[in-house]
DNA sequence: TTGTAAGCGTTATCAC
DNA sequence: GTGATAACGCTTACAA
């Protein structure tokens, strides 16, 4: 009824044995032509199914990744995971997923788990407080591909695919600068990560390329959401004087901002001009669109899944860390193009 | 070096059996509490993690369950997601994730995948093309709990947890005619699903229950996409006399729509009322925010979890099927709410 | 309290 | 071309 049918099932009812009946399923040219074919036809019959744990015993492949993401229900990191998806589904591999909810002690304990699970692979994303970096020399030590994407730390071993925050940072920044804009403001995000300590990084260069003041009043550091971003706006222009454009290190921040800053009936793009971070679905489909840099997460999560293929191939040789950076794509909308 | 520890490698370092070890890791009480702590501290010692692998072939359980759905990148789905995640880790079950793209092809295969994975259960929307119900069946022979979330379909054995659709739809349009449309266009996708085929069926009960006619030509089937909202209302318009409301099945069907009336300047709502399904985030967001019926993603999940989870205890027990119902809310927002 | 041995379902290595 | 057997790492009767 519920028992599941395996080679023995088949080699007792062909009075052959099961090894046979493993290699007649696996096409090996050791076995004639004519048992292939009754294996192939009664295990059909039989209902027969590999059962892939055993494989993963015996070869040690577990043929699963692990993939584990601060919340699986942002955009970003979801589409992220359908390029990992998308790119190891067709060679035989499926995507566990994990989340942190962005604490570090969740992250330490889930990369335990997927290292129990035996996972051949482990993708992942930093959580903000991500601390110490014992759990990932224990991934390499193992001998398990440890691929950051996003939100990377420099583990000597890992790999990682971003995308050039910094570049992301001043391409906003100098795009705000080029629309007239003379007092930039910033809202920051925990900077102990790097993408966005690299957004911030690149948004003071562009002012200081362009000859612009550094201004410490105009640095808020917020948390992600969008109830934040419109504290942080309302801090912002209270100051005398109040900013006249801001760079937001994600698109929320940006949007809770642009809430505030139309509540009060200052203009924009007139008055302020309004850049985010990560061209969320929702930039678009404002009625005034939000002007945003895109990371490309599909390309994000396909690139982060080819890389873990090609450390398989390394095994054994000399493990080649590989560090990908993608160019992010300033899409630039209505909340931050003046008509000049 | 990259050799994983056993229960073998400790057992040989304390000149004990395997079986002790095994034993002592697993607080098994005819151990004596000395050979107890000098495992567990030997193990901890070695780096000794245990093998999930082993264990799922022996017990039978892999601890894993297999979720697949159209794309996992559709908020919708992902937030589904993360409930059934966040209510399965504290159990130490495992989440492995699959997409259809919405292919009826490439749900058969996943699930055949998954059930050669050996998941402990199959929790999954179904693909707009579905068809047949012979891999469901498949899953239930072997004695794995199959649960639908959302997309279901009736198959003798499998659980399902779903909102009501029909209320839903029906609550969108009573609402509308509440707001004094007479004229109730509907924007349908492919019926041959439940879920929207309900949607559309509350729409008519309300239309009916209120006296109204149902128009034909006020019924446009679309894609789930936002350009298919919008050539599904240019067609609408063009009607005499057009519609004054809108109610469709998708949130992204309603954005399309509404951008596409007001680039007529047509007035929402005073001219034209539209409500969507799904309560997506944007809908939200928008300058002027898009009613819509809130479907519950992350209870949705959690509620498909523990339905999972029940279905275990009663492994072996006649199996209980659950069909559970929950509650669409109607989120009403400025794109239909007139003062009135 | 601990050891012995079988078994979970495969595949790989020998033989024959 | 096929069969026997060991092995992957773990748990669990059954013995001792």
């Amino acid at each position: 009824m519920g028992k599941k049918t395996t080679i023995y099932d088949i080699a007792k009812k062909l009075n052959i044995t099961a090894a046979t009946v493993s290699r007649a399923l696996n096409d090996n040219p050791r076995v004639s032509q004519a048992t292939k074919e009754l294996v192939v036809k009664t295990a059909a019959e039989m209902n027969y199914e590999q059962n892939r744990l055993a494989l993963a015993l015996k070869s040690g492949k577990s043929m699963n990744v692990g993939v584990i993401v601060p919340y699986i229900n942002r955009n970003f990191f979801s589409t992220i995971i359908r390029g990992i998806e998308e790119e190891l589904y067709p060679m035989g591999y499926h995507v566990i997923i994990c989340q942190t909810h962005d604490e570090a002690k969740r992250e330490k304990e889930t990369v335990q788990n997927l290292l129990n699970a035996q996972v051949d692979g482990i993708l992942m994303s930093l959580a903000t407080d991500s601390e110490g970096e014992e759990h990932f020399k224990q991934v390499l030590k193992k001998n398990v591909p440890l691929i950051f994407f996003d939100r990377k730390k420099n583990v000597v071993g890992a790999s990682s695919v971003c995308i050039d925050d910094f570049l992301g940072g001043f391409e906003a920044t100098q795009h705000l600068i080029e629309q007239g804009c003379k007092r930039i403001a910033h809202l920051a995000l925990n900077r102990s990560l790097d993408v966005y300590k690299n957004r911030f990084e690149g948004y003071r260069k562009a002012l200081k390329k362009n000859g612009l003041e550094f201004n410490e009043q105009y640095i808020i550091e917020l948390e992600s959401d969008f109830e934040a971003g419109k504290e942080a706006a309302e801090k912002l222009m209270k100051l005398d004087p109040p900013p006249d454009a801001i760079f937001s290190a994600t698109d929320h921040g940006a949007l809770g901002a642009i809430k505030y800053i139309k509540s009060k009936g200052v203009k924009i793009p007139d008055q302020v001009c309004v850049v985010g971070f990560s061209n969320e679905p929702f930039t678009q489909f404002m009625e005034q669109s939000i002007s945003s840099v895109d990371q490309s997460p599909l390309e994000m999560g396909k690139k982060a899944a080819r890389v873990f293929l090609e450390q398989l191939e390394q095994k054994g040789k000399e493990k080649i860390v590989k560090e990908v950076v993608l160019t992010p794509k300033l899409e630039i909308r209505q909340s931050s193009l003046r008509n000049i």
